[in-house]
DNA sequence: AGACAATATGAAAGCGCTTTCAAGCCGCCT
DNA sequence: AGGCGGCTTGAAAGCGCTTTCATATTGTCT
């Protein structure tokens, strides 16, 4: 009876079909709590004596409901176990109390601790997040999205993301959309936007109060915002202590530690001299604390080193990074909060936290010469 | 209108009152796509002259349709640019094709490549995947796996977790589990069990072939099963070799850096020699190497340090960590396919890898006294 | 040629919940 | 005393989809 053979049916159709009431459940004793079939709202009106309406209004809150039938319903509610069933109330509500992320990578030390942080926040409100991760590609990114209102979340929040403004614009039509790393103004969105500029400008500004003059730069993937806002503020830091950019000095990464170490590499093959170099984030910083081990440089005797992060483990390095701190646990929170303010129909206007620099020994005076 | 005020709800509650139709999606331009409600089956029936059964039929593959039919569904979709609404799906047929997963913390190096490898294999199928996670908590998991019971996912993977057996035996007799970190046979169920043991006893191979006799060795929550198992494993290298375990060199860890510091620090406090230790995991490693960093001591001249789990970073330690693989991504990855095997009916037995040590720099033959 | 089995399709009944809509009740006003 | 407004409540109509069930069509066999 259940396992009708579907002959035209793709591969995972099939696994589907046969997977339906995949435990002809036992169906001796009628009311049993765990095992039996989960009960619905319709029973909890049945053995409290009202009717359905009044059960969902109790549970909502929509209405006024005698204190005799509430108490009633709360019985009946507790002797069954009943617990809503959110894809029911999804269908009818339209709300499915759950909320998009599309962020880059399920496996990033930053975007993990984001999403930690977003996690958190939401399911103490019964709210659930739904991670789909976008892999640093925008038409990713925007299958994710599909996939998202597919699923008729509730609202949108975005980890950065390589989405053009204009298609966020768009998404927000629909759904409460909340951004971070960017800046931007939109109806129903609220945009977090961590200042990468200043903390790569504090970082640099750090190195230079040390007394370094050439300070090497490795960049994040140029394609990522943050990571031209990195480059700007090493510029800017650099400026206004009366430097000129050595493009010789700047050499790119993509964010993660191999590169990190490809770009050290690059800088000691080039032979060009640097007493300190700034990594545009912690996992590059890593990789090029390495390269540096590799070739007998100390760190920071013979060279300085200086992340952006701050993340977990760089507290923990040898020697451990100074770094620019950048909470990704509380953006991850705020964004959360940020998201269900609109979802109360506010406007929330949440302070993101500044940069400041953590710190720590990877960073020192430049050896005298 | 909309703005009703209830004064009786709950706080959260409100919020949901008044998020409802947050945009009044201004009513003009009948059928543009993007923007205006999404497209259903029912529609898709319409413009394509025929009834919703027989959309459902094509979509689902269940029953055989005209070819003819078809293609005009087909075409109806297209322009439509009709997604099916998982919601009603889920409320319909009691499918979901969702997955819950329960896992320890989203943004920890392990778990998170193990998350990874869960959505890249699930995400494959259709299906999509809802992290929720237990905080190391056994109450906070089972809370977990109500709201996941109660959002209706089609199954449920447990990622290592301190349920016990029987908790799990009884969430199975609902929907198909797959839990890895155990050995448990259950109707039902499929666990995959990594060989902790195996792993930690070739690790401590390595050292003793290196030839150190004295083998300290950090344990890590000896709550959690993954812990004692390497404790076991470590012990049973040292009962091969002839040696007999002394207590004075096991320390109590956590599972994180900062307690493989601690930890180190009561080794070396306590004053009994060893040249090499063992740490139950990389990130205890990362902490053991800062402490002996700290005490002018060098990894691996003066002590060896091996960890345990192959994080992406311990490549980049300085010096690159030899450690044990632990394949968390391809764990991840065969849970997911384990779960998809259970939906499809069969009782799927996968081959879980076995641990391999991973020799780096942090490893070498004790310095000659 | 008539009967019977396939085959293709639509109508309709849900899935569990929310939300109008309308009705029943009560107390208060003039 | 009649009527009106406010409160509580239930009936019923969906939400978008799946899945019987029944009906029409066709083909096949004797």
């Amino acid at each position: 009876m259940t396992g009708r053979t579907v002959n035209s049916a793709p591969a995972h159709r099939i696994a589907r079909t046969m997977a339906r009431k995949p435990l002809p459940r036992t169906p001796d004793s009628p009311s049993r709590d765990t095992g039996s079939a989960p009960a619905t709202l319709g029973m909890v009106a049945e053995v409290a004596g009202v009717s359905a309406s009044t059960v969902s209004r109790i549970l909502n809150g929509t209405a006024a409901v005698s204190d005799e039938k509430k108490q009633a319903v709360y019985d009946a509610i507790a002797r069954l176990g009943f617990v809503p069933n959110p894809v029911a109330r999804g269908l009818a509500g339209g709300r499915t109390l759950s909320i998009g992320v599309v962020t880059q990578a399920l496996d990033s030390p930053f975007y993990g601790s984001a999403l930690s942080g977003i996690e958190d926040t939401l399911d103490r409100q019964g709210y659930s997040a739904l991670f789909v991760s976008g892999q640093w590609n925008a038409a990713e990114e925007a299958r994710c999205i599909e996939v998202l209102r597919a699923r008729r979340v509730d609202g949108i929040i975005v980890l950065t993301g390589r989405l053009t403004d204009a298609a966020l614009r768009e998404v927000a039509r629909a759904l409460p959309v909340v951004v971070t790393g960017r800046r931007l103004r939109a109806p129903n969105l609220v945009a977090l936007d961590f200042d990468n500029a200043e903390g790569a400008r504090l970082a640099t500004r750090h190195l230079l109060d040390l007394g370094h003059r050439r300070i090497a730069f490795i960049t994040g993937d140029v394609n990522h915002p943050d990571a031209v806002q990195r480059l700007q503020g090493y510029h800017h830091a650099l400026q206004e202590a009366g430097l000129r950019p050595d493009e010789v000095l700047v050499e790119p990464g993509l964010f993660h530690e191999e590169s990190g170490v490809a770009a050290m590499e690059r800088l000691l093959a080039r032979g060009t001299s640097f007493s300190a170099v700034f990594a545009a984030n912690d996992q590059m910083a890593i990789g090029a604390c390495l390269a540096l081990h590799r070739h007998g440089l100390r760190v920071p005797e013979d060279c300085s080193v200086i992340g952006f992060d701050d993340l977990a483990m760089s507290r923990y390095c040898i020697p451990p990074l100074s770094t620019v701190q950048h909470p990704s646990y509380e953006i991850g929170r705020l964004a959360a909060q940020a998201m269900l303010g609109l979802l109360a129909g506010e406007s929330p206007d949440l302070p993101v936290p500044m940069p400041k620099v953590v710190v720590r020994e990877s960073t020192a005076t430049p050896a005298a010469r």
